[in-house]
RNA sequence: UGGCCUAUGGUGUAAUUGGCAACACAGCGGAUUCUGGUUCCGUUAUUCCAGGUUCAAGUCCUGGUAGGCCAGCCA
């Protein structure tokens, strides 16, 4: 392809290119290593981008390999979540892997390292663990129990296996530095006993790796040549390459890039489940959530990311991406695949008056710049509803919609002149009267006179009437959890992230199925709610169209 | 007063590895337009600081400064 060459380079592409370049490796492996515990979120969703597109870039393999290596938290439900949302991103892996899978040869591994006098069991419960292991500026202190021999370790190991002594009595640890400056090496745990059922080993194992003790193994046995994970990984890195090296297996290599992080948005976990739990958002699905079950529902597609991960780049700075450049990305995408509707939002009745009784259908091209999309017709009748912010009685200079004696043209149907307004006791506007010209159907007059404005409208009696639900941020500041004392990110909480409103579409719009994107031409995305119903159609906000007038007011 | 990592317009990134600092988003201005959308054109603004090496430094060296991560039997 022709834009292959124009993408910009970024530290790990490099890496790999001179990997293969030098002959280092004959083709690359990567991997995707979810822990199944949670829904995939658009952090995710960059990490996949990479181990993915990466690995596809250089015609190499990736895996989907779990990393289920702690039964407490994880469950089958999230493997299954897991593997639709990659999915639906539009990747697929080479194969499913399991960190689970490998528990027999880990253990097996956990014993030869005991037996090089390299590991060792230790009594001493979390708490003492966790005070001898020092500080940051202060060393460690031995545990009582590290100079056991190789014997008394294997036994002890083989008998924590088989069940002999109760959780968190004791676990097994790599016998590195209690004085390294890194702590990773003071002697980290590669086991603790937990009885607990797992998604997928059952009951077999009352004994689970660790995630250090693990996740380089893993790589190792699966070839991975590229392990690609976040920044917060550089100081196990260490520690991935010492059990490699002492296992002396297959050296992957762990390189670490900078997770994303965006504007108004948190991906926190715990904070995402806090939002759930007060219910300040409906679900995991919720469209405002950062999860990818939340954006789809939104309307956002898997090119858009894809799209917005390329431009974000790799690189191992902490950095913050404004939201909009997401938006960008939708709004581009969706530009081209998305039909063009109408639909008032906000409605406000106008009655041609001298409209006939008739109604009089209107055809309309589904999409401005693309003819195939075909066209669709669109009655217009004497009552219609025009959005409340089109009129102004008193309108500034620059405004070219309907105020009074004003002529616009309804959007391919034809031009109407406002004749009259009505007002209700207290001085608001609540309706409209106006006259169209028999001349101007069609959307142009013989005269060839220009109206300065086109706005949209529908029918007051032929539409569908639907939920709106108008999505903003979910949070008002750029970093939401970044609090001042006394606060927490939920004061940071759009009180306006969901609008939910009753509007009018054209008749269409009842031809569409869930998850179906349209544009409300002057307003924005449209995505059909899996929520509809037959009777209750429910549209979501993906993202309104850019209003440069709306700027200026 | 520990270790590791990072620093380029407002934001996110690039720079043929020492050779005219560029792209995108955002902003601003204009043209086109039956969407105040799209498209097109233009425009504002950048190498954390101080030294040093060099004909030449965003890039190399020294020293600062600022930010991130690490003291789970989480990943």
């Amino acid at each position: 392809m022709a834009d292959e060459d124009k993408k910009p380079s970024n530290f790990i592409r490099d890496i790999i290119a001179e990997d293969l370049q030098s002959g280092k490796h004959e083709a690359i492996q990567t991997r995707f290593p979810p822990e199944p515990n949670g829904y995939l979120h658009i952090g995710h969703a960059k990490a996949i981008t990479i181990d993915f597109g990466l690995a596809r870039e250089f015609n190499g393999k990736v895996n989907l390999r779990f990393d289920d290596t702690n039964p407490v938290k994880e469950e089958t439900e999230f493997v299954d979540a897991i593997k639709e949302d990659i999915a639906w991103l539009g990747w697929s892996w080479d194969k499913e892997c399991y960190a689970s899978d490998y528990f027999e040869q880990l253990f097996e591994w956990a014993c030869s390292l005991i037996e090089k006098g390299l590991a060792y069991v230790d009594d001493q419960n979390g708490e003492e663990i966790r005070l001898n292991r020092g500080t940051l500026t202060e060393p460690g202190k031995p545990s009582p129990f590290r100079d056991r021999t190789p014997e008394e370790n294997l036994d002890l190991f083989q008998r924590m296996r088989a069940g002999d002594f109760p959780d968190g009595s004791k676990v097994l640890r790599a016998k590195i530095d209690m004085a390294s400056p890194n702590m990773n090496l003071r002697d980290p745990v590669m086991y603790r006993i937990i009885r607990q059922h797992h998604h997928r080993t059952g009951d077999k194992w009352c004994i689970y790796p660790t995630y250090d003790y693990t996740h380089g193994q893993s790589d190792s046995l699966e070839n991975v040549t590229h392990s690609l994970c976040s920044l917060e990984f550089e100081d196990h890195r260490p520690l991935y390459n010492w059990f490699i090296e002492k296992l002396e297996i297959f050296p992957s290599r762990q390189i670490e890039f900078a997770r994303l992080n965006l504007t108004r948005t948190i991906v926190t976990k715990r904070k995402l489940r806090q939002l759930i739990e007060e219910q300040h958002v409906h679900g995991w699905d919720d469209p405002r959530m950062p999860t990818l079950r939340g954006m789809r529902r939104r309307g956002f597609t898997p090119e858009s990311i894809k799209d917005f991960m390329a431009r974000v780049g790799v690189t191992k700075f902490n950095s913050r991406t404004d939201f909009a450049l997401l938006e960008h990305c939708l709004r581009q995408d969706l530009e081209s695949r998305a039909p063009r509707r109408m639909a008032v939002l906000d409605p406000i009745k106008v009655t041609i008056t001298n409209f006939p009784e008739e109604t009089e259908w209107y055809e309309g091209p589904n999409h401005p710049g693309d003819a195939s999309f075909g066209t669709r017709k669109v009655p217009l009748t004497r009552e219609i509803y025009i959005e409340r912010d089109d009129f102004m009685e008193d309108p500034p200079k620059k405004y070219f919609r309907l105020a009074p004696g004003r002529e616009v043209r309804l959007r391919y149907a034809c031009y109407i002149t406002c004749t009259k307004v009505i007002k209700d006791e207290a001085g608001n506007v609540v309706e409209l009267e106006a006259e169209f010209d028999p001349e101007s159907r069609g959307g142009s007059t013989p005269d060839n006179r220009k109206v300065k404005g086109t706005i949209h409208w529908v029918s007051a009696t032929e539409n569908v009437k639907f939920e709106g639900r108008l999505y903003d941020h979910l949070f008002m500041s750029d970093d939401p959890e970044d609090v001042e004392e006394g606060h927490t990110f939920l004061d940071n909480l759009n009180p306006e992230s969901l609008q939910v409103i009753t509007a009018y579409g054209e008749p269409e719009l009842a031809q569409h199925g869930v998850g179906d994107i349209v544009q409300f031409e002057r307003k924005g995305y449209y995505c059909l709610d899996p929520d509809s119903t037959p009777d209750q159609w429910v549209w979501n906000r993906t993202v309104s169209l850019k209003d440069s007038w709306a700027k200026k007011g």
